[in-house]
RNA sequence: GGCCACGUGGCGGAGUGGUUACGCGACGGUCUGCAAAACCGUUUACUCCGGUUCAAUUCCGGACGUGGCCUCCA
């Protein structure tokens, strides 16, 4: 099966053909960790979490590095750490190895809750700042690059291509251009490689002082340390286009001889919160951490796999408007298909037309589709169960309890004389509701005991009463052939 | 202001030059003392205006709308 890929530098869906088939490589942009990642951090590291699965599918799990940069030098980490030093009595280094290996720990934790599989390579930046005055230093040789004032700077002008990714002229950009521009800068479209660090930020020796990298030359020096001149896929966030990947590009393919740093480049699109731009100042900022362990988005927490799965139902491309509905209705399915793998162990058989799908372009959207109507089936087809189990598994949403716990889907399956083998954790769920609603086991099942006599006596009246009185306390009854069952209320 | 995307039924959201995807919801039915759950069925769409075509939601142009980047907020 081919692999189909939308490649932003060709603005076209191509056939995917590894320069080395047994050796795979994909890098994508990761996080500046100086504070929680926020849900918007979390679409490209699924999107790509899928793709890495399907390569590994495609290729071989030893044929696939993916490289994702922890990018532990950066301003707004040193604003941070300038802060906490000054709090805490400690120096501006020490405040900052605490907050860049504090939130990475974070992000790790946060993304492994979403179901992703650790890259090959997650490299720090502060590892590879002598690869970055190699590179900056062959910039400046290759005559891509100058000194000035203390700073290196990129001379656009040097690489006729500048803008290729995102395809914009120079002209245009100039015309554009709304930023003042610093007065050591030959061309106002040039950019840092690096700059000057004063006393209380954090540097390192360089041939041009003591300094810091720019942002940009960080990922260029990682991906071709770990991944060579020329790799095959780069990923990242339609925002980092430009300037950020154009700069990449503009580094990796200066130094290397215009070896193309990538043949393709792929861009997830843009989150939205409730209709807006998420933002600090409107209040409907989110992260990751938020949405796993507290209740501040609609006033509940959500499972790793429900937020994977929200994330997953739109093409990876599109914009997605982050809501509750969005969530609730990922929920729901989610519920659905726990329910109906459920107890089942994961191979590796695969339904048909999966690999299919997502290899035109990660088409995730046709992926669920397959899983639904395995779904629907589920109930006479004890394969299909088991392939879905496998799909599942294979796309990185495992059965988790605290959706079975908070979405009662159990208890329905097991009141409705399904053969469930795990009765054990439905009545450990139904222990812990209980305990919640305030009430007894045994309550329970004397009232149901007494109204069972009620409506064999075709006293329906008191039968109703009973049913309503255990509806104010949050349980459902329901009349099956076998008896009565009961759920706690959604 | 410049550049780039996108605009599908109540909601989510694929796809296609001609054969009303699909999921959720809603509505109807079966079952039930009545319910609930489950199952079966029904229901609505392609922003607007031109053009190309035998035929456009699908191709081209324009308008309007939304979003992104140009400002190291993904």
């Amino acid at each position: 099966m081919t692999i189909r890929l939308h490649n932003t530098l060709t603005r076209q869906k191509e056939d995917f053909t590894p320069l080395d088939a047994s050796k795979v490589r994909m890098y994508v942009c990761g996080p500046t960790v100086y504070d929680y990642a926020h849900i918007g951090n979390a679409r490209p590291v699924i999107v790509f979490d899928v793709l890495y699965r399907l390569l590994r599918h495609t290729y071989g799990e030893d044929h696939v590095t993916y490289v994702r940069n922890i990018t532990d030098i950066d301003d707004k980490i040193n604003a941070r750490a300038a802060e906490v030093a000054a709090a805490k009595n400690i120096s501006v280094e020490e405040a900052r190895v605490e907050i860049t290996t504090r939130t990475t720990q974070q992000y790790f934790d946060d993304v492994t809750a979403l179901g992703c599989l650790m890259p090959t390579h997650n490299p720090r930046a502060t590892d590879y700042v002598s690869g970055m005055v190699a590179m900056i230093a062959t910039l400046i040789e290759a005559g891509h690059a100058y000194e000035a004032e203390g700073h290196v700077l990129y001379d656009v002008s040097s690489k006729p291509d500048y803008g290729k990714l995102s395809r914009r002229s120079l002209d245009e950009m100039m015309a554009g251009a709304r930023v003042e521009v610093a007065p050591y800068k030959k061309n106002p479209m040039d950019f840092v490689l690096w700059k000057p660090s004063d006393d209380l930020t954090p540097g390192w020796q360089s041939p041009w002082g003591r300094g810091r990298p720019g942002w940009h030359i960080e990922c260029s020096v990682m991906g071709g340390a770990l991944l060579g001149d020329s790799f095959d896929i780069h990923g990242g966030g339609v925002d980092l286009m430009f300037p950020h990947h154009e700069n990449e590009i503009a580094q990796s393919e200066g130094a290397h001889h215009d070896h193309p740093l990538a043949q393709i480049w792929m861009h997830n699109g843009f989150l939205q919160v409730e209709g807006e731009k998420m933002s600090k100042s409107l209040g409907n900022f989110i992260t990751i951490d938020e949405l796993l362990r507290s209740e501040k988005f609609g006033e509940r927490q959500w499972p790793g796999s429900v937020l994977r799965l929200a994330m997953l139902m739109t093409n990876y491309a599109q914009p997605i408007d982050w809501t509750v509905d969005r969530l609730s209705e990922a929920y729901s399915k989610i519920a659905s298909w726990f329910v109906s793998s459920f107890g089942l162990t994961p191979s590796t058989e695969l339904p048909v037309g999966l690999i299919d799908v997502l290899s035109n372009d990660l088409n995730t959207h046709e992926a669920i589709k397959i899983l639904d109507a395995l779904c629907d089936g589920a109930a006479r087809d004890p394969e299909g169960k088991q392939l879905l189990c496998n799909a599942l598994y294979f796309l990185g949403i495992s059965p988790e309890y605290e959706v079975f716990k908070k979405f009662r889907i159990l208890l329905r399956e097991a009141g409705s004389g399904s053969e469930l083998s795990e009765l054990e954790l439905v009545a450990k769920i139904q222990d812990e509701l209980l305990l919640e609603l305030g009430v007894g086991r045994q309550w329970v099942d004397e009232k149901i005991f007494t109204r069972a006599a009620a409506r064999k006596a075709k006293d329906f009246k008191e039968s109703d009463r009973i049913r309503d009185e255990l509806l104010a306390k949050g349980i459902v009854l329901k009349d099956g052939p076998t008896g009565t069952t009961w759920e706690v209320k959604r």
